[in-house]
DNA sequence: TGCGAACTGGTACTCAGTACCGTACCGGAC
DNA sequence: GTCCGGTACGGTACTGAGTACCAGTTCGCA
């Protein structure tokens, strides 16, 4: 058998077993939920799918909702740094421009892979905490757009609003997308387009 | 002793009775969270304090967190039926404009109790669960306002838009107002206002 | 006064989440 | 190779939320 091809970064052992262990639970916990649904899954039951103890389990994720979440992280994270290199601009209507440019990347990346997206939103319909959840989460980013603004120089009023409506224009493309990744990208642009029919 | 004023309803004992007991419980629980915060107060600690059974508060409240919001009810129902009864106006910006006189009359309810207001606004601060519960509150009123729109013959879009900017709009005031319950119907409104800049 | 319905509080249970502890394993030094 | 320190592991035991069930009481009404 050949030597497998060298990956740029060999991890030692440790952090790829720890590696593995993460995948495995995350991938045993999408399963059951897709068999029996969010509430009917108990932590127990994805920590012996997943051949780990049910405490290994709290030692990666904070609770069961997390793990719903978790492969959304780092592309999340990535929105943060985008805005953060974008030049700085600090009038309302500026900052909502980049935060929409922001947005429809964010929302290609989130249904690069299409079924996964689909099962995302399939368990946040039908489960109200996640939905929640999903708030708290895009609630921290709409802070950290609000605080790199404030750093820039914006007013209170342009800083707390812009990431305010920016959030508004893709909860209402999300809802108008309903569940296709195919078409979320698009009508969150189009959302922040119709901004303007509020001039009247 | 004189005979009480004769209330315009005088509710039989037993509804008399419920209305004391869930009094009871709001009271005890609002005066424990304050002594210790939220998270350190257990439901049989409020069922004591409120001399009921533990059984019994879980027949008010479907869970803890739903005695801070108790107050919140009937003062946000207000608002759903107020929208239903103003004229059908369609387009986004006549529909956002009856939504800023709606969700600003709304701020002035809130806040007609500041010490209460306050106290809600420090637990939600304080507690990240109290948090989404909050939004989830709002949500549902967003989702009969984009419904009510919808049945006036709106488009989806502006029945989508409309009721998630209104609410942008709000957060943005709540978040400017800091906690003061004097700023909030006035900041909410400015933040309607600065719409406007949208348009470049 | 007496009957049916509804409310009450208690018991017992499941499950999430936390604290603690002994054990096993990895990484590095010799 | 071996030893050692640190770290991750899984097990046990606990607290507290929320649910199901049940027997006793109280209210509304005839």
């Amino acid at each position: 058998m050949l030597r497998p091809m060298p990956t740029s970064e060999p991890l030692p052992l440790r952090e790829r077993k720890q590696q593995r262990a993460r995948e495995q639970i995350v991938t045993a916990a999408f399963e059951l939920f897709a068999e029996r649904g969010f509430a009917a899954v108990t932590v127990t039951d994805i920590a012996e799918r997943a051949e780990v103890g049910r405490t290994t389990f709290f030692r990666y994720f904070g609770d069961k909702q997390e793990v719903v979440f978790s492969d959304e992280q780092a592309i999340v994270e990535k929105a943060t740094t985008r805005f953060r290199a974008a030049p700085p601009v600090t009038d309302l209507a500026g900052a909502v421009a980049q935060l929409r440019a922001i947005a429809v990347e964010l929302c290609r990346e989130l249904t690069v892979d299409g079924e996964h997206y689909r099962r995302h939103e399939r368990l946040l319909r039908e489960n109200p905490e996640l939905r929640d959840r999903s708030g708290r989460k895009f609630a921290g980013l709409r802070d950290v757009f609000r605080a790199t603004l404030l750093d820039r120089g914006a007013s209170p009023e342009v800083a707390v609003l812009a990431p305010q409506v920016a959030l508004a224009c893709y909860a209402a493309g999300n809802a108008l997308a309903d569940g296709d990744p195919d078409r979320l990208a698009g009508a969150v642009d189009d959302a922040f387009g119709r901004l303007r029919g509020l001039a009247r």
